[in-house]
DNA sequence: TATTTATAGTGTATATGTGACACAATTAAA
DNA sequence: TTTAATTGTGTCACATATACACTATAAATA
């Protein structure tokens, strides 16, 4: 078989950007590296890409080897390669962005890989060009979250309105009107009434929903305009 | 220095993605494709990145020798990596978008690259992925182009509010009432009346305008919804 | 048992933006 | 000078967004 006559043939890592959200805080999965150099600092997960696999395969097997959950959202970010990103040799990252439900992830497999949850507001600096990968993951969830149904993939399968605009506050760092926000919610049609109550409350409880991941799918692109404009997303 | 003690390394290529705008239609820089696999076949045009480059700079080292033109719209798109993509040997491509003026290039070095303007609707069927690359482009450019006011980058310095139209016309590939198209672009605040007329009509000459760079920066991300929702991005 | 406190749920008036549509103005060719 | 093609501007009805006030529920407490 032809194979191209160019030499330089370059080491392909693949990292995830692994949002979470606590029912208060938006929080990234960050992991302490255990390999040279930088051994002992604080860096997103990440990996080599295998011979044999995709590059989505990649980023699912690390998510999967981090939290333990499969099919969850994940896109492709964008890919990070400057010559001298990695001081050891030169390497290109694919960055991958994934939503997960937080009370879903295997704590075990987190301690074991020395990860912790960790507040955006209380990121450490990271690794290499780990602090701008997270930047334009931040930008990038702003920036979706306006346009597409995306919050539910943070919150668990039955939620609360009320829940949900804790979500939206904590992804635009921004107090929003209670009634404004229930009525553009359900005005969506994406949302099912249980029925059901949250039993969590100390007060008046609120109606469990969950999503309709028939007009979801349908309704993925119909949902731009979300966010009032002035939240519309900014560089940070 | 320290050196990753993994085996696989992999080669880099780098796709663009070229559009343009004659007047009339989106048009793509596609090339014959000069090296086997796939000989003679078209594709876009791409290259191999170098040790010594960093991404953006190899994207702007392609366009640059296919078209002469430096400082133009480019941005990232996306790295396609699927393990098969290229039969002669695993090569991952990171795909570049640009949107260039299309009276500013340099037709010699087009032409010596065996490449050419090709409309949108006469696409011929392009090597390994890249159909797939330019679909997942045209749905960037509506994306983008709905949100951010980066159709300027396709037209001349001084241009038409119908020329404008014509463009938007062409991208989203539908009518637009003329009356509130224009509304909605001057209260943009973008345009410069520069008090001069078209001299290519033949009946009443429309007026020239030419962009506010200054606040195009700064209303960059203040032109969302310009689309009607019936035109939102949508898969083709 | 009544009251207090905290949170959830619904309604309305006003302003703003959008889409549909009609008419006047300009230019060159017939 | 009439005609045909294109450009520029105005208006009305309707939908949507924002600001804001009141009612309902649940648990703790007096």
């Amino acid at each position: 078989m032809y194979r191209y006559p160019v030499t330089s043939r370059i080491l392909l890592a693949i990292d995830c950007i692994i949002f979470g959200f606590d029912g208060k805080d938006i929080k990234l999965l960050l992991v302490k590296r255990n390999l040279e150099p930088e051994m002992g600092k604080w860096s997103l997960m990440g990996g080599f890409l295998r011979e044999d696999e995709d590059l989505e395969v990649g980023a699912g097997r690390i998510i999967y080897d981090l939290t333990g959950l499969k099919n969850i959202y994940v896109e492709q970010l964008e890919t990070f390669g400057k010559v001298k990103r990695d001081p050891a040799e030169r390497t290109v990252s694919v960055v991958f962005f994934a939503l997960i439900q937080i009370e879903e992830h295997d704590s075990e497999a987190v301690k074991s890989h020395n990860a912790s949850w960790i507040s955006l507001d209380q990121l450490p600096g990271l690794i290499f060009d780990h602090d701008d990968m997270v930047s334009r993951a931040i930008e990038h969830l702003r920036y979706k979250a306006a346009l597409h149904p995306i919050g539910f993939e943070l919150l668990p399968e039955l939620f609360t309105i009320p829940q949900l605009q804790k979500l939206y506050e904590a992804i635009y760092n921004t107090p929003l009107d209670r009634r404004n926000f229930s009525r553009k919610l359900l005005s969506t049609g994406l949302l099912i009434d249980t029925g059901c109550k949250n039993s969590n409350s100390t007060t008046k409880k609120a109606t469990l929903y969950k999503l309709d991941t028939i007009r979801y799918k349908e309704k993925f692109h119909a949902f731009w305009n979300f966010m009032p404009d002035s939240m519309k997303p900014v560089k940070i």
